[in-house]
Formats: structure tokens, C-alpha cells, sequence
DNA sequence: ATGGTTGCTTAGCAA
């Protein structure tokens, strides 16, 4: 089973480019983050033409999540629903194939110390309070998406100037190790362990040609499934030729 | 301290 994410930064922008990448790649499950298109106008007509079915959490203008699958996604639940402030579309989940899926894209936090930052910190522990009341670590489950998150110096070209920005400050590094430590693995680490891999690059500053990167984007695992994860990768080359997305596909591979 | 780029929406916000 291949498993990717992607934060296509809108689905609509995206398309030609989705299409051929997931004519390239086949994958089985593809989540996606920052779709940027209300569910009604989601281009599901297109991609079931291209052999995916889609279950869609989506939002004009911001935001807004799904996941794309081979087999029919299942038991599909859109959002927290936990009581709280639920107005942004980040989360979207779906049994497919045996695995429970959820696609999120995690909130970026805009300053450290802002109300975004505050609200990135309980949106993490939410997440992880949603994973212990509806799942079950010993069931196969994969945590996908942009999680604004880079979990060591090691995902950070240059750690130093990134260090105390919203994507590294230690509280949400903790924030997202206290998801983890319900019961989830990074398959990425699981096969490389190496520094020099990143998810996403900034539009400006020439980042990408100067691979001022970071890797925020992930897949993690339940214990069941991280022992059948054969393979980890990420597609570098979707970053490249005319209008990518600042965020590339995130790859997965489980024997079945 | 600010700006740089992209997308949505149409001047300004979010990332």
C-alpha cells in the first residue's frame, strides 16, 4: 500500500499537475492539505476520471483537506468535533483498505507568542486528545499531512535561523512529540537518518534553488503499520518546473 | 525591522 501527502496550496491551481503526478506515482492513498476550495467545488468529477475516490473537508479560500484513494474511503468524519472552535476545515478522516487515514494540516502559528501560536498548541493537543477518544494505537492508523512542524535540527537546513520560529520553537516540537508518544512513528526516520531532506521550501527568497528547506510535512505510523513500512521517500522533483507548490509529495510504502 | 512570492479574491490576508 503507497501512501502519500501533499500540501498542493490549492487543488484548483494544482490540478494539471496533481493529475500527472498521480498518474506517475499510482498511488493508493493520497492526503491533501490546503485544498482552498469549498467540498461542492472540489474537482471530484476529474480525479474519480483518473481512478481516485475523494473525501473532502473543504473551505473557500483557506485551509481545507481530503484524501484521494483507489478503494472507497469508508466511515469518512470531517473535523475535531470536539466542542471546541471547529470553523477551520484541517482535518478529514476515512478507513480505507483495513487503515484508518486522517489528513490534517496542522495551523502555522504566524508569530511565536500570538494567539495563532496558542492556537496552534491546543490544535496539537486536540489532536492527540481526538486520536485517544476515536482510535487505538495497536489498529493500523497513519497520521498524514502538513503538521507546520519540524521535529529536530536535522529537518532544518539552517537550524540556527529557523530556531524559535513557529515551525521549530521547542513548544511545539514537545506539542507534537505528545501526539507521537500516543502511539505514532515517523516512517521517514525509519529509513533515513540523515539531515538534507525537506518537505517545503519558501516561494521567496529564492529557497528552493538555494535548498533553504524544512521537512514538515509527514507520515506517521500506529506500531502495526510502521513494521510493515518497506519504504519512506520524499519527491524532491515536485518542486521543480513552472507553478509548484512550496510543499512536495511525502511518500509511504506498507506490504500488505 | 522589513521584504521577498503565491493564491484567493479583487486590497488585503495568510503562509
Amino acid at each position: 500500500m503507497r501512501v502519500a501527502t501533499w500540501n498542493v496550496n490549492s487543488v484548483r491551481a494544482r490540478l494539471p499537475r496533481l493529475l500527472a503526478w498521480l498518474e506517475a506515482t499510482r498511488p493508493d492513498v493520497l492526503c491533501l492539505q490546503e485544498i482552498k476550495v469549498e467540498t461542492a467545488k472540489f474537482p471530484a468529477e476529474t480525479l474519480a476520471a483518473a481512478g481516485y475516490h475523494a473525501a473532502v473537508n473543504g473551505q473557500r479560500t483557506y485551509h481545507g483537506v481530503a484524501i484521494l484513494s483507489r478503494e472507497p474511503a469508508l466511515d469518512v468524519a470531517a473535523g475535531l468535533r470536539d466542542g471546541g472552535d471547529d470553523a477551520q476545515a484541517r482535518l478529514v478522516s476515512a478507513r480505507i483498505g483495513g487503515v484508518r487515514v486522517l489528513s490534517a494540516y496542522v495551523p502555522n502559528g504566524g508569530e511565536v507568542g500570538s494567539e495563532k501560536f496558542a492556537f496552534k498548541l491546543a490544535w496539537l493537543e486536540r489532536l492527540r486528545a481526538h486520536l485517544a477518544a476515536t482510535a487505538s494505537a495497536q489498529e493500523p492508523l497513519v497520521l498524514c499531512g502538513d503538521l507546520n512542524v519540524a521535529p529536530e535540527d536535522r529537518d532544518v537546513a539552517h537550524p540556527e535561523a529557523w530556531a524559535d520560529t513557529v515551525l521549530c520553537h521547542a513548544d511545539v516540537r514537545t506539542a507534537l512529540r505528545r501526539v507521537m508518544d500516543w502511539g505514532l512513528v515517523d516512517t521517514f526516520r525509519l529509513h533515513h537518518v540523515d539531515g538534507g531532506f525537506y518537505s517545503w521550501w519558501d516561494y521567496r527568497q529564492l529557497a528552493f534553488p538555494r535548498n533553504d528547506g524544512l521537512r514538515i510535512d509527514h507520515i506517521l505510523a500506529t506500531a502495526p503499520l510502521a513494521k510493515r513500512c518497506t519504504a519512506a521517500s520524499i519527491d524532491r522533483e515536485a518542486r521543480k518546473g513552472a507553478q509548484p507548490s512550496d510543499h512536495v509529495p511525502v511518500l509511504a510504502e506498507f506490504a500488505t
